[in-house]
RNA sequence: GUGCCCGUAGCUCAGUUGGAUAGAGCACCAGAUUCCUAAUCUGGGGGCCGUUGGUUCGAAUCCAAUCGGGCACACCA
């Protein structure tokens, strides 16, 4: 459906022939001759680099080998023109009726106008969110599980399998602050004063219901008994209630997981001490004493002799403690474990979203998921920078200690969840976004989402229209008449329609879902520059009562906007809209 | 100090993985419009792509330095 593909197919067997002719030398490699559209339009609808790829190695004169390719290019199907310019591109005009081809393509394959089979059906899993168990997620959260969320449906979308999971990190020291700090709310619920939180300890008066609930359902029982008696089911019941919260986050979001796996599960199994095993058989396992880190004040610094992972063998800069000094295991311990059990069962590819805060960890969990599967494993890791909210231009302060942080809850209460989406979704994840309140909610064309949003309405209002004024539109098959679609403004908008499946895999492949905001602005914003020209030249309306046949082809060409954009939109999980009235 | 990310118009940002004369929105300037299909429209000015080298037919894009900003850097997660 990419028609680029199309015709880099068509250049390539071309250039086979000018092999056979002996124009040019045998042995040459085409991998790096792309088609592509011209940055001016005026050039043509496609251009291609051959010319200049191929003039060292074939040794020609880039323009005439360009003259050369050219000559051939002229009598391929679809081609109106071909001329060669600049240093040595080839531009290829296209006949209008390829573009009305196009539409129909469009009208036919719908929403599903745009998928492709680029991931041959492969399966990768994609973890995100896997924000601890120990409070709510908070609104900069929601980056990471938007960004993540989007990405995996655009990666179905081109044809690979997703698997969504979450890795709750229910172990470990923070678990056990969470299990003690829930103990100390439940006391409080059974009438105790217990003064102020301690420092560590998870100070939030969400807590506060847990420790309820507890005292509702078991009263006094756990008072009186040691820590080793009730820190284990604190733990349990603490984890729970915090994932049903996080979890009701994520369906406000509109996120579901396929799959949870939970880190005290694989300490259970003895899923890491095998994963650890199998790095020392492999060598990379040795008891050793890391050095100070530099220039950062550590008070109560001390070398100790620990278990180690060579990580610096996989091109991390440090190699990295398996276990803590009280015989434990770390969290990478059992991330690596976590990782080898994904790979074991059959993800090769994985794609872990995480926030830029972790980017410290990034080098060595991908050594460790080389390591321990050999090199059949792959690791990428996507990670996003951070939200600034802002209200108006003015910066939130955001603290989690001092319990000023933002839930996801309240920004998609006050913004709703299809702006926020689309918002978090629209900045290349890599780069700081900032989040403004005001702007988001702004009902004017200033905002993209309301932008975009409004030209798939205002296409649905159209077509209402049109089939009010043309009773039998509907059933009229669209494919018919659209050489009627001649107009500079048309072509122009078909030209965008017909690009979009371009525009997804070039998504897809950078794995960078922001992209398609802009290719969805640009085909709302053609669309609503020609209707405001109807506004001032009542020929250039959609709907012409007196010219039905026009009019035929112009709600066609309305209907594929529409689709393209609603199906744009749902890959963001934006709910396309089909009137702006509430 | 080290690692990763960012640096593009006054502001907010795109930039088709190395292509032709670097784009959009806001703001600014100049016109049009009060009619209608639904929240005005059209045009214009504005740039040393942080800086300096390198790679090549060709660099905002790749490499190396350098400056500025963000994040991270012990057994936490």
């Amino acid at each position: 459906m990419n028609f680029f593909h199309h015709f880099r197919n068509e250049i390539l067997k071309a250039l086979e022939n000018l092999v056979q002719t002996g124009d040019l030398p045998a042995g040459l490699t085409f991998e790096a001759i792309t088609t592509e559209p011209p940055r001016d339009p005026t050039h043509g609808d496609l251009a291609t680099n051959a010319a200049l790829i191929l003039s060292k190695p074939a040794q020609k004169n880039p323009r005439e080998l360009a003259q050369l390719i050219a000559e051939k290019l002229k009598s391929l199907p679809s081609v109106e023109d071909v001329s060669v310019a600049g240093p040595g591109f080839i531009n290829i005009k296209l006949l209008p009726s390829f573009w009305h081809h196009q539409l129909v393509t469009i009208l036919e394959k719908g929403e599903h106008y745009g998928s492709s089979n680029l991931g041959l059906g492969e399966k990768i899993n994609l973890e995100y969110v896997s924000a601890n168990p120990t409070g709510p997620i908070h609104a900069g959260h929601g980056r990471v599980a938007v960004v993540a969320d989007v990405l995996a449906t655009l990666l179905e979308k081109v044809g690979y399998i997703i698997l969504r999971e979450y890795y709750v990190n229910d172990a470990g020291g923070q678990a056990e602050k969470l299990a003690k700090s829930t103990y100390l709310r439940y006391r409080e619920a059974l009438g105790e004063t217990i003064g102020p939180i301690p420092e560590g300890y998870y100070p939030g008066d969400y807590l506060k219901d847990v420790g309820q609930a507890i005292a509702q359902r078991d009263g006094a029982k756990w008072k009186d008994l040691p820590e080793e008696e009730w820190c284990e089911p604190f733990r349990a019941f603490a984890v729970t209630a915090m994932m049903t919260n996080i979890r009701e986050a994520l369906g406000l979001m509109g996120i579901t997981h396929d799959v949870f796996t939970c880190e005290t599960d694989l300490h259970r199994s003895g899923a890491i001490d095998a994963a650890i095993q199998d790095l020392r058989a492999q060598g990379l396992v040795y008891e050793g004493t890391l050095e100070a880190p530099r220039d950062t004040e550590i008070e109560d610094w001390e070398p100790r002799v620990q278990m180690l992972f060579r990580s610096t063998q996989f091109g991390d800069d440090s190699d990295r403690a398996l276990q803590k000094s009280n015989g434990t295991w770390t969290y990478f311990a059992g991330d690596i474990a976590y990782h080898y059990d994904k790979f074991k069962r059959g993800y090769t590819q994985m794609i872990n979203v995480w926030g830029a805060d972790h980017v410290g960890i990034v080098k060595r969990i991908t050594a460790a998921v080389k390591a321990i599967t050999k090199g059949q494993g792959q690791l990428d890791v996507v990670l996003c920078q951070m939200v600034k909210f802002m209200d108006g231009g003015e910066p939130l302060k955001m603290s989690k200690r001092a319990g000023t942080f933002i839930p996801v809850q309240d920004v998609i209460e006050k913004v709703g969840r299809d702006a926020y989406r689309f918002m978090m979704a629209s900045r290349k994840n890599e780069a700081q976004l900032d989040f403004d309140f005001q702007k988001v909610m702004d009902q004017s064309k200033d905002n993209p989402i309301f932008y975009i949003q409004y030209a798939h309405a205002r296409c649905h209002s159209v077509m209402r229209m049109g089939q009010e004024t043309f009773p039998e539109w509907e059933k009229t098959s669209p494919a018919s008449s659209l050489e009627a679609l001649t107009d500079p403004d048309e072509l122009r908008l078909l030209h965008l329609l017909a690009g979009w499946p371009r525009q997804v895999e070039i998504a897809a492949l950078a794995r960078e879902p922001h992209r398609l905001c802009y290719a969805l602005y640009d085909i709302a914003q053609q669309f609503h520059i020609m209707w405001n020209k109807g506004k001032d030249n009542a020929q250039l309306r959609f709907i012409l009562p007196h010219n039905p046949s026009l009019t035929r082809a112009r709600l066609a060409l309305i209907q594929g906007v529409a689709t393209i954009i609603g199906s744009g939109l749902a890959i963001f999980g934006v709910t396309p809209l089909k009137e702006m009235r509430e």
